[in-house]
DNA sequence: TACCTTAGGCATACGGCGTAAGGTTGTCAA
DNA sequence: TTGACAACCTTACGCCGTATGCCTAAGGTA
């Protein structure tokens, strides 16, 4: 009958703020931005916080959910395109944007792909770039398109550039060294004369390939855009 | 009846074929197609290939390089560009089976963001593209540019195509149901007028996006290529 | 004061994961 | 016959997400 006598050791700084959905979620981006999205767990994320693992379940549903807002926090780091400065300008800018935020966070884009509930900040965002297309004269197909190129060419961008072996040269030349072997078998010519003669040499660096293709992608969209409205 | 079999405890129809890790590709590539990549566990591959899990590490070293293995896989189902069609026409043609084959697979798109190291069909490939826009003229950096352009939008339209949270135009309207609270509260007016007036709309795929953003950055690098070489 | 409700946090447990370590069995050369 | 070796299995460990149920403290009410 007798309650077992816990006795508590030391208090462990009860803190006066509670734990919620909102402190999950900013220690969760923490978490994985330090260490990884693999060391995302929930028991690791609790301890974080100074909790036990099932104390999360009161603030969300489950993982998943974590996920989704995580997603939803980067997007919120997203600048908003400001259409004031011309349609163009405004996607340059937003373009660049997305992948900064992308890069601060390399675990989102992996993520990203397995999320079906955008949040609202993510919401927020889609609006204001439609509507950026929209202010420019776009049609709704025209913006679609734009739309779909854009994102597709970012998501993608990002998705090689985090994924990219080697962080500085260093790393580079470690590759260079293992690739040895393919060099020595005389396959692959083509790509060996690209990553020695090209992608190896002092001053290129991968992400200078973003803002060409976002460029182009920019100019080819408003030329479309511009026979578009002229053919109507 | 069956015939009494006394000599052979239990029948397991021990195979000639004795495990290897291509078999293993093989049944872990058709696994993850049948029940997606989350299914693909050691156990259950093992179990399809009737056989315990640790047999497996027999053949291969881990599970990363399984998911090497596969990634390979989908590569060596890509048609190589044909470079005697012409350039364009060659990297259109590769650009719709490279979609093709990631439509197929549609786990592949997940997992190659986290590999590193590229098997033997992965690199023919990068080298038979390589090759093609060598062979068309264009130079190292600009052969980079094409590159680079060319897979981010492939990877990043295929990334959000398998993503879609629909397959057909009933799923697509229990999205837009769900959606309902969106339309009540008043917010984002542009993503709503987008969506029931665009893609909404009987007609509207999604898929059908990709072709004009390919082309239209194809046309864009052939300009480019040009005025490039005219240039120098 | 005494009592009750309830929200927030804790402890335990379950089934499943990748895989380390070591045991068993079938095949074949000597 | 023997012994080596490869292929395969068994067991076990420390993780994971999370279902279930208990404890505790704060606050309302009489």
């Amino acid at each position: 009958m007798a309650t077992p006598r816990k006795t508590k050791p030391e208090t462990k700084a009860k803190p006066k703020v509670p734990l919620s959905r909102e402190r999950a979620l900013v220690a969760a981006v923490a978490l994985a931005d330090r260490e990884g999205i693999g060391a995302l767990t929930m028991r690791k994320l609790a301890d974080e916080l100074g909790v036990e693992a099932m104390s999360l379940y009161h603030h969300v549903a489950n993982k998943e959910e974590i996920l989704d807002g995580m997603v939803d926090m980067v997007f919120a780091e997203i600048d908003l395109p400001r259409c004031d400065v011309g349609w163009k300008a405004a996607m340059r800018e937003r373009g660049r944007s997305v992948r900064a935020a992308l890069n601060r966070h390399p675990w989102s884009i992996s993520i990203m792909e397995s999320r079906t509930a955008p949040g609202p900040a993510t919401l927020r965002h889609h609006d204001a770039v439609i509507g950026c297309c929209r202010a420019a004269g776009f049609s709704l197909s025209m913006t679609a398109h734009a739309f779909s190129m854009i994102d597709s060419y970012i998501y993608g961008f990002v998705m090689q550039e985090v994924n990219l072996p080697f962080d500085n040269g260093d790393d580079l030349h470690d590759l260079a060294d293992s690739m040895e072997p393919l060099f020595a078998a005389g396959n692959y010519p083509h790509f060996i004369e690209f990553v020695t003669g090209h992608a190896l040499q002092p001053g290129y660096a991968y992400g200078d390939e973003f803002d060409f293709g976002l460029d182009l992608i920019l100019e080819g969209l408003e030329a479309a855009a511009r026979k578009n409205s002229r053919g109507k």
